[in-house]
DNA sequence: CAGTGAGCGAGCTTCCGCTTGACTT
């Protein structure tokens, strides 16, 4: 690079974006990636002055050293520095920081912050021509925010130590997402299935045979409550007439939904593919890092924390010249508008395709499986958001039958729209056929088909349905979604049962504790007033310091109302087993430790034996050992399950054992997984081919 | 697809929100 006239440092807050925007100004300009926050609080203490207006104090973050010395660096090579941080709070506060240090080691610099909200040339140069200054109103609301987390967590967790159990943590968002999850799973306990019957009618008209449901009896909407019930009804109705009664057509429009933001990309490839919220966005960072696509690596998607539908002019055009080029009749006359939510921070596009020529199916062979299924979605997506609508007809037919009226219908696309570009996004229903049926026409009845049913409860949550709430009630924000989930799991507080979040014995007891000292700080409205506080922060209608102060005085003095007061049920947990400590002859106990679960002597601290919890007893005929969950050196890498008596013994499984014994041989019964059956259970022993599928589950539970 | 490989734990913990790699405290 040549170092002939004025140098500009650009900071952004991202290497891969750093990397795209340096392509886009070329020489003249030098950009630089801050990888996030470079200053934090420790983590050591709690590190707010209370005495002195609640003075954070921050240090540079443990590894961040290095990036601050090179950003040190590039700035005093350059005349100008622009901080392009993200627009949006935590953005700002980035920039505060950044300046603060490059101003510590050269007072005379001159920085300026530049905000765009999509990365296309024409917008980084048009930025670049108007900088400003750090919004301090904004930086404030920051450190509100920052401290008030900071305060809530730190004075929290402790209470739980004391009273619990050590190493456990609270805070203003994973509590009250514990807080969902358990209040849902009372619902679920809570719930009652009733019983209920369908009866559907099956019709002959000509060749067709068709069904149609029963839907009032003796002119009532009807519920039928048992098999009686049915039996009167389709006794009445067994040598009845069917008369078609009414035939109506309706039409429908179907709207193409919006680019996706990062929870409707975690809820949508948890839906379709099973995908943590983890996986997701683990994939979806290396589709945004870019794949190596022949003519290079290539950026194939946009940034994937976000929480607008927004997308930019240029994209806007390429979709719709290229939508025109392949779909020129699903080419809406002018681009459709999709508004943008109140509580949007805004400060990046919605996912899409970066550049939309890169089909799926063009890509397929560079992409892995699973990069190749999320890419086609956030493609599918982002290319039908800019297509007409799609049109179905319904057709709808009553049919009269002495005192029964059935109702039969079908559904089918009259114009396919935007559904044109769905391929692994298209609903896979067919639409039933129906001949074609006139009022007052006769059909046969060939008999009924009565159908027992449960009415069903809600569902208890999944990683993609928890986020969706927590979104909804404006709680924690695209960078946290999926981590709120791995906190939950990883302090045992929930554990995932086939996709299902399940609290655990210490989930309840930490949520019954919060929610009864803490109801309003536990509660879904506390983000929402809060945000509401740093928005007065924001317009410079409030100082940063009084929303603290105004919360902290109550928090305290309830916080050291509970150290105080409230009854300590540490060891309550601790549960009691019919094991005898071999070395002191004591019950043992079954206990939490870091790493799970152990068995632990109960007269500690005088006797210190612990083993491994007992998962079944060693299947091989000559070992009297017992089955337990071991991990490499280091406690890492996925558990696997060995026999107590190793090395004599060296019987090892990869795969969980149960609690049942296999009916055919006895030896005990493991868990397996795969794409065709889905959970099941099989016998450890190699010789018995016994195999437990769900349904057989399901009937034995 | 087959083969993976054997600790430690009970006292120094914890928050939320930005962003990606990583070498030893």
């Amino acid at each position: 690079m040549k170092d002939n006239g004025k140098k500009i440092l650009l900071i952004v807050e991202s290497p891969a974006k750093a990397k795209t925007i340096q392509k886009y100004l070329g020489n003249g300009y030098a950009v630089s990636a801050s990888i996030g926050h470079l200053f934090d609080l420790p983590k050591s203490r709690l590190a707010i002055d209370i005495e002195h207006d609640f003075e954070p104090e921050y240090i540079t973050i443990r590894g961040k050293a290095k990036i601050l010395k090179s950003l040190q660096q590039e700035a005093g090579k350059a005349d100008q520095i622009l901080l392009a941080s993200d627009n949006d709070r935590e953005g700002e506060a980035i920039s505060f920081h950044i300046k603060n240090a490059l101003k510590c080691k050269y007072p005379d610099l001159n920085i300026r912050r530049i905000v765009f909200n999509e990365i296309t040339p024409n917008v980084i140069r048009e930025s670049i021509k108007h900088p400003g200054d750090i919004d301090q109103a904004k930086v404030n609301a920051q450190k509100a925010r920052r401290v008030l987390d900071r305060l809530v967590g730190y004075k929290l967790s402790p209470i739980l130590w004391k009273k619990v159990k050590n190493g456990l943590s609270a805070g203003r968002v994973q509590s009250v997402a514990l807080k969902l999850i358990c209040e849902r799973e009372k619902e679920v306990e809570n719930f009652v299935p009733e019983e209920y019957w369908s009866i559907e009618a099956e019709l002959k008209k000509g060749k067709s045979i068709f069904r149609a449901s029963l839907v009032k009896y003796m002119g009532e909407k009807l519920r039928i409550k048992n098999s009686n019930e049915v039996l009167k009804i389709t006794d009445a109705l067994k040598h009845a007439e069917f008369r078609v009664k009414d035939v109506k057509v309706s039409e429908n429009t179907l709207k193409p939904k919006p680019p996706y933001t990062t929870s409707k990309l975690q809820q949508e490839a948890a839906i379709r593919f099973g995908f943590t919220s983890l996986k997701t966005m683990q994939i979806a960072q290396a589709l945004y890092e870019g794949v190596n696509i022949g003519s290079g690596r290539v950026g194939l998607i946009t940034y994937m924390r976000t929480d607008s539908i927004r997308v930019s002019g240029i994209a806007l055009h390429e979709v719709r010249s290229f939508i025109s080029k392949y779909y020129a009749q699903e080419l809406p006359y002018k681009p459709n508008v999709y508004s943008v939510g109140r509580r949007t921070q805004d400060a990046h596009e919605a996912i899409r395709p970066t550049y939309v020529q890169n089909t799926p199916e063009s890509i397929k062979g560079v992409l892995s499986k699973d990069q190749f299924k999320l890419y086609s979605i956030i493609w599918e997506r982002f290319v039908s958001s800019q297509m007409i609508p799609a049109k179905s007809s319904t057709v709808t037919v009553d049919f009269q039958a002495k005192e029964g009226l059935f109702r039969t219908g079908s559904t089918k696309m009259v114009v396919k729209g935007f559904q044109k570009a769905l391929k692994i996004l298209a609903s896979k229903e067919r639409p039933k056929v129906l001949p074609h049926l006139s009022v007052g026409e006769k059909v046969e009845c060939l008999g009924f088909h009565p159908e027992q049913h449960f009415t069903l409860g809600s569902p208890r949550y999944t990683d993609a349905s928890i986020i969706k709430t927590l979104e909804e009630k404006g709680i924690g924000r695209p960078s946290t979604y999926a981590p709120i989930v791995s906190v939950l799991l990883s302090r045992y507080y929930v554990v995932r049962k086939k996709r299902q979040l399940v609290p655990t014995q210490l989930g309840r007891i930490i949520n019954d504790l919060l929610t009864s000292q803490f109801p309003d700080l536990v509660n879904e409205n506390f983000t929402a007033v809060m945000e509401k506080e740093l928005d007065g922060v924001e317009e410079n209608k409030k100082e940063w310091v009084s929303v603290i102060r105004d919360f902290y005085g109550d928090f305290i003095r309830q916080v050291e109302h509970v150290m105080e007061t409230l009854e300590s049920i540490k060891g309550v947990m601790d549960e009691e087993t019919d094991y005898t400590c071999e070395k002191c002859g004591r019950p043992m106990v079954k206990k939490l430790g870091r790493y799970g679960f152990f068995l632990a002597c109960s007269g500690f601290p005088e006797c210190r034996n612990t083993k491994a919890v007992s998962l079944a007893d060693c299947p091989r005929p000559d070992c009297s050992g017992k089955i337990v969950a071991r991990r490499k050196q280091g406690g890492r890498g996925k558990e696997f399950y060995g026999c107590t008596n190793y090395p004599e013994c060296d019987f090892v499984s990869h795969f969980r054992p149960t609690n049942l014994k296999c009916p055919k041989c006895g030896y005990f019964l493991v868990e397996k997984e795969d794409k065709q059956r889905g959970m099941y259970k099989s016998c450890i022993n190699p010789d018995c081919a016994y195999l437990h599928t769900q349904e057989v589950m399901d009937q034995s539970a």
